[in-house]
This record gives C-alpha cells, structure tokens and sequence, in this order.
DNA sequence: GGGGTTTAGTAAAGCGCTTTACTAGAGCTG
DNA sequence: CAGCTCTAGTAAAGCGCTTTACTAAACCCC
C-alpha cells in the first residue's frame, strides 16, 4: 500500500551491470546483444517488476501513444457503443483512450481539442452534434489530425466519416409508401444539422419516387432527445394527427414520442406508423416493436480510429474525404397501413 | 495544419525576458510577480498561443492528474451511464479519465490495475462482474488507490461502493409477496458474486416475511447477459413454468427473458409476473412496462470518484469501509397476481 | 602485426517542466 | 554606513526515458 518510488530504469541498469541506454535499446529493439546479457538484464526487470514511466517516455518520444474521443454524452447508448468499438479498436492497436464528454457546451469542444496542440493526445475522434458558427471548424483545421464523426462540422477540412443518412431516409420512405402511406411527419434533429437534412431528403425522394397519390411531409425539428420526442409528439397531437406515419430520427426521439403517444391512447402502428432510427437500443422488446434504420455504429467506431491512423495528413487532399457507411432498414412491427378515416 | 515544433515555456520566458523559471513558477501560483513583469509574461503567453506541455508536467510532478476506469463494457448502458457519472465528476475536479474495457478478460484487468503502479493514472475505478481467484484482490492490495465498485473482489482491502443489492431483493421479493406470489423463480449473475447472492437474500428475506403460504424458490444463476436470461427463459419453459414470478437482476438478463417468453407466448404479467434490475434502459416502453428495482447509478459514479479523492489512503486498509447506495423499486406494469390454475 | 571490421556496448544531450535553494540589488534602520 | 530585510527574480538539479553519436576491445585477414 505504501508507495516506495517505482522502479526506473537505472535501478534496472544498475542490477544487470550495464547502462541505462543498453537497457532503454533493448527495450525499444534498437541493440542487439548477446543471450547471456540479453537475460541478466530480462531477470533484473522481472525481478524489480519493472515498467517504463509512461509520461517519461512520452515526453522523450514526442508523441503520447493515446488518441482522444470527444462526444456528447456517454450515457447515450449511440455514443456509448460508438464509445465502445473506438476503445475496443485502440486497444487492439495498443494505444490509450482519453474520452472527454461536451454535454453540448462549445467552451468544452475548444477546450479538448487544444489537447491535440500540446501532443496530449496524438490525435482526435470529434463527435459533436450540434450547430457550429464556424468556430470549431476553424480551430479543427489549424489543429489537424482530427477526424469527424457522425455529423458534419461544416467548413472543416479533415477526414469526415458518417453514416449514409440520405439511404437511411430513403428506406424509412421506401418502407411507409410501400404501406402506402403519403402523409409523414418527420421529426429531426437541429435544422442546421446535415444528419437531419440528408435524412429528410432521402425521405422525400423516396415518398415522391415511390408513394401513390399527393405526398405531404411535414417536418419538426428540434434536438435528438426524449423530450423533444414528446414535444414533437404533443404538437403531432395538438395538429390533429396530420399525417399517418412518422419517421422519427433517433431512439430517443422515438422514445419520446412513443411514451406521450402512448398515454395519450394513440396505438401503434393502428393509429399512426412510427420508424425510428440509430436502432441501438432495445427497440424489439417495445410495444410494438419498432420497425428502425440500424447504424453501424461499431464499425463507425472503428473506421473512425483507422481514418485517424491511416490518414496521410501530409497530404492535403487525403483530408478531403467524406465516407460514408450504409445503413439498414430493420423491419418489425410498428409499420401498417395507413387506417382509412 | 502542418505541426511545427510547440511552443514552450522557453519560448514564453524567452519572449518575455525573463527565466524559465519565473514563468513555471507565475503559472503555478508560486511567485508574486510586480503587475507590469506579470502583464508581459502573460502577454507573450497569449501571443505564442502557449499551453504546457502535460507530459513534461506530469514527469516532472510525479503524478498524472488523471484517473483511470475499469468497467467489463462500455457498450452496457448501466456501465455507459456510470462512465458518464465518473467522467463528469472527473471534469468538474479537473482531472482526465482514461477509460478501459476489460471485456471480462483476466489479462486485461491485471494490465490495467498495473497502470497504476507507473502513476500512469492517479487512482483507479474499478468495476469486474466476474469472479476472482485471488489474483486479482491481491493485486490491488499491492497497488491502492483503487476503489472497488458494483461489484466485491473479495480480499480485497480498498474502500468499495455498491448498490444496496439486499435492499433490492427486498423490494422486489415484497412487491411480489404482495401480489400473491409465493413460487418466484430467481434469475441472477455469476453464484460466486456477492451481488447475486446479497440480492438472493432479500428477495428470500421478503418472501419468507411477507409470502402467504409455502415459499418457494428456484434459483437459476449464470452471467448477467441477455444471452443467459435467454437461456434461463427456454430453462423455465422447459422445467414446466415452476414459477409465477420471475426476479432477473439485470435489464440484459430481463431483455433476453423478455424476449423467448414473448416469442413462445408467454404474455406478462398474465402467464407469469416479472421484476428487473437496474433500470437503466427504457423500460417503461416494454411490452409491458417493466417494474425494476433502480440502481443510483450516477450517484454511485460521483461517489466512487468522490472516495478516490478524499480517502485517506496512508491509514490502514483494514479501516477502508464498504458503502451502500440505496435502490428503489419503481412499480411499472410487469407484475399481476399469480393467475388460478 | 597493422589495419579494418565487428561486437558490445556507453556517454551525453535532450524532451519540457517543477522546485529548491540561492542572489543581486534596492530600501530601510539605528 | 554597516547590517538587515525585502523584492524580484534566477541557476541548476531532477523527473525517467530515448536517441545519436561514439568507443574500447576482440577478432580477422593478409
């Protein structure tokens, strides 16, 4: 329990004979040596339980062999997941993870990603989800080796990696004109958001290829929440239930709507359709189960920390990139055809 | 974006005319600097865009002003929602979190724990949700300034923080006691683990004070996974439905039972009655809402990094205290009386 | 047996900061 | 004006490692 000092390398080098450097090449495979040598100093660190000082070696080696993972908000179980296969991914490639949670404050944005500047973390996995005046992007630029997930931060000149939110509409689209339904509330997320943009569009072009009869969308917009779920759902019902199916753009939107939904009577899918989207969270045990568009979302994790490591960062056209990773459509039972009225 | 060498303290005391020394020492609140040295300091720490170096200060401090956190998967959402609760308590004190999934692989923990030795962190959490063979308590009895949490490793002589799983039982042992049930079937984690067994008890305890008739229980015990709660479903329906009542001590334990009893027709809470553990996903939209007994989850997050800080780690492990939070029982709709038959 | 090559290492600088111990000079006091 | 105190700093060691450049000794070859 008492702390004596660690172990260092000299006292290392000390027990086996020889110098501090023989040991530290050993150790990082730059010295070759003879077995006999080779063993007396590999039983000195057994025997003193010897592990390089890791803030030592980082400040030597100039790098920190930790990437940093900055999102929203852990306890959401998109990130959480997202969180998740990025630490998984790290591990396998034997760097550290330092995560950092925004709760959607800017200062907090700004502040981890100065991190990057002093070689806290050698690079940065940005999730953020909301609108950005141009700051962020900015300081991502004159930062570098940053990759943004999940929604776009406009105007940042680094690799980009998303889901493909306009397929994701379209098959929601697909999937309720199929029903035949041609009235569909969209409830997104902060209008000035790609995600919600491309999502809606890839609902409309579906319900106008595909629907029969007048299309009419409407379209609400607020944040990715529960309780923008149940303010959207209130105001659906205060309208008058104009349309009879909706596409709700989050598990938490669709969490939010379903319960005031379902206070207030209204079944699913016999009074209204509801397709959510992400899918990560137990939606086939709802009632019903919730017909959703799945993310990707450990592969998300782990192309985001390849795209950090893989990227060419020298080389100013490599950080154009914008990938994007299919989505499914995971049918269950929250989809009918539209009642007649 | 292209990395030129950063800017150091050198730099800054170069800039100001001053020694490096003057410059640490201002920044650390060490000297008291005559207001127009102190303004040209801080002006050319703005200019030069200035930010210490952490490793170098970490070194040069001997400790790292981060703690590290160990949970079996991050993906969980009880484990994603204490990550949350441990790294916002870390932010609010200024301290980073490093974040390791264990994925329940011995290896993986003992690295970890050795982290510490190497001040590569300050502190650890801990949380395992498997058994221990000694190797483990042993360990951290060598390295302190761990805090054990949610789950025991017994031996081990550190503080420890769990949820009041006796109390848990309990609640839900009454609950059902006082719908009538008398036959309750126990779905519960790994039989070594405290928290099964403590859980167990209160459930036996309420049963046998507040049941009307002859008690019995069954008691099927495996991983707190959906996987096993699937596994423990088909072993019920297979054994006859013995029980009326199911207490599973996990949301995923409950997800998979929830999920095989549905597919083979087993409504709930008619053909048999059903109480969760933990409550952390969302439960209240289940096919039928689930009552749960509710952990304090983020309260238990702030506490563990609470009694990371403030206990005082020279005085003798015998004297470290286990701490309960308390849970609480929240009545949904998964819980009838047992039907006649 | 002189020169080259190989083997088996090592010395020392440097990474960027903190911290302890110290000092030059100004101002004050009796 | 000698001696003291106070102000405004500074020099230098040290944290533990990496890395570059170097060397002493042994070996080999003609």
């Amino acid at each position: 329990m008492t702390r004596e000092r660690a172990t260092s390398l000299k006292d290392v080098a000390t027990a086996a004979g020889v110098s501090v450097t023989t040991v530290s090449r050993l150790l990082n495979g730059s010295l070759e040596l003879p077995v006999e040598t080779k063993q007396r100093i590999e039983t000195a660190i057994q025997k003193l339980n010897y592990e390089p000082n890791p803030h030592a070696r980082r400040l030597s080696r100039g790098r920190s062999d930790t990437i940093g993972l900055v999102v929203p908000d852990i306890a959401n179980p998109f990130f959480a997941t997202l969180v998740s296969a990025v630490e998984g991914e790290a591990d396998r490639r034997g760097l550290a993870l330092s995560l950092y949670a925004t709760l959607n404050r800017t200062g907090r944005e700004i502040a981890y990603l100065r991190l990057l500047d002093r070689n806290h973390v050698d690079g940065l996995v940005f999730v953020t989800n909301h609108p950005d005046d141009g700051e962020l992007a900015s300081l991502i630029n004159q930062t570098g080796k940053v990759i943004v997930v999940d929604e776009d931060v406009p105007g940042a000149s680094v690799p980009k990696l998303f889901c493909d939110n306009e397929l994701g509409g379209y098959l929601a689209g697909k999937h309720l004109a199929e029903h035949g339904h041609r009235r569909v509330l969209y409830i997104g997320g902060p209008q000035e958001m790609i995600s919600t943009r491309r999502r809606f569009h890839g609902l409309q072009k579906a319900m106008t290829e595909r629907a029969t009869g007048k299309v009419e969308l409407f379209r609400y917009e607020g944040d990715y929440t529960a309780e923008f779920g149940r303010a959207a759902a209130k105001r659906f019902l205060d309208e008058g239930m104009p349309a009879t199916a909706i596409f709700a753009s989050s598990d938490e939107i669709a969490i939010g709507l379903i319960e005031v939904l379902r206070a207030q009577g209204v079944s699913i899918p016999e009074g209204v359709s509801v397709v959510g989207f992400d899918d990560v969270g137990p939606l086939h045990l709802f009632s019903p189960p919730l017909t959703a568009i799945r993310q990707p979302v450990r592969a998300i994790g782990q192309r985001a920390l390849a795209l950090l490591l893989e990227t060419n960062w020298q080389q100013p056209e490599a950080t154009h990139a914008e990938e994007l990773l299919p989505v499914e459509i995971v049918v269950r039972s929250s989809v009918a055809p539209p009642s007649k009225q």
